[in-house]
DNA sequence: TTGTACATCCGTGCCGGCACCCATGTGCGA
DNA sequence: TCGCACATGGGTGCCGGCACGGATGTACAA
């Protein structure tokens, strides 16, 4: 009878791309601290995981997916599950979504484009309850969450309402302000207003940019 | 010594993302007749690998790349080496790139969204010089393959050409038509020609599913 | 040589995006 | 109770996207 220092970390693994998950399913398993005892394709069925699975040390969640995305998961996950730690696993480099990762309840933040060793590591880190911020974006990230701490009161609140995500998405998704008026029964004019506050909240230009992040949260496909 | 009916396959792993580079080699390397024996995070890395390495079998190749797509990479691969069998890989289970893939060259069409399994068999598929089409959508792609052939002669020809190639990539990127005739010392109007007839080529209605388009194709990043 | 594809340019007109301005009702928390 | 956030609605005006119409020059292939 082997009596190891402590049994594995118990693993929820989410992707929406099945190969990934294999992929990345099997770079975990191959260290003897980490175990990945469940899979999920989108953000609802983590939650139903998590929901049956009350053992869970750590959740490993690409920010895209379809139905519900990787930011929406975590803020349920963290509100279900307070204990769970939370990676973040991201297709763009781009530090903009750090925030509102960290704001979601992730205690790390890690791109695709990584190796295996490092994927490992933030795994540890966030186990560790140490947040764990990718190599070479560290500078950049630490320096702009200095100055945002410095200058204001913490990490900027500015999640977009209910209702704004719904018109983000529709916006998103090419349709005109009448097109989405009336699907949702208000006014054209309306809908503009809550598109310009959802620009002005996102710090977005237009309807192109809008789209383009929409995507990289995964609200919607290409 | 022992003596294998065969030497496995040598295989060119290109993916932006490191991650899934890991994850899909370790899947392909698990399999005793498939070695992934070179790997490139771009087109123009994949490139340089078959220049130099002539004894590879089969290239797998992600669509959405940066630098150069999986696409263009493709065109570059069969036309450096024409016995090297191409797997197209890709984020979205849409079908409409399927004939795009064929026209660049490539034998195989794979989305992530597939097992493990799949994907074993389509490198399989491939090397046997088949045509692999992913279960689920086989039908309706054939379907619509014979619907193409039968109607018309062939595969629609649709490329665009370099220079609106150019210009799609400017307006997916938010630019305006006279930023674009400015950069490029144009006039305007012949940059809104271009793009009517980038638009019209693809079959799209406007520079928001133009930009989705340029996404999936990994011609930008969002 | 003649046609065809490509790139270049122009005018006209409609419609929608977007930036400003404004107001009203509702509910919630200080 | 008083503000504040949220959702709702309106007006005005500019500019750019996009659909039409037209044109020229060049290069290459049938």
């Amino acid at each position: 009878m082997t009596s190891p220092v402590r049994p594995p970390a118990r693993i929820l693994l989410v992707d929406d791309h099945a190969l990934v998950r294999r992929g990345v399913r099997l770079i975990l398993d191959a260290e003897p601290d980490l175990e990945v005892v469940a899979e999920a394709g989108d953000g609802a069925e983590a939650v139903a995981a998590a929901r049956r699975d009350a053992g869970l040390d750590l959740a490993v969640l690409d920010v895209a997916m379809p139905r519900m995305t990787g930011l929406q998961a975590a803020r349920e996950l963290a509100r279900l599950r307070p204990g769970l730690r939370i990676l973040m696993l991201t297709m763009y480099d781009n530090e903009e979504y750090f925030f509102e990762a960290l704001r979601a309840g992730a205690s790390g933040y890690v791109p695709k484009s990584v190796a295996d060793r490092d994927l490992v590591e933030a795994c540890r880190a966030a186990l560790r309850d140490e947040s764990f911020i990718y190599p070479g974006a560290e500078t950049a990230l630490i320096r702009s969450y200095l100055d945002r701490a410095r200058s204001g009161a913490g990490l900027p609140e500015r999640p977009v309402t209910e209702r704004e995500e719904e018109i983000l998405k529709l916006v998103a998704e090419g349709h005109t302000s009448k097109e989405i008026g009336d699907l949702l029964f208000i006014s054209p004019k309306t809908v503009e207003r809550h598109r310009a506050n959802i620009l002005q909240k996102l710090g977005l230009r237009d309807r192109l940019e809008l789209t383009r992040y929409a995507i990289r949260v995964g609200l919607i496909e290409p």
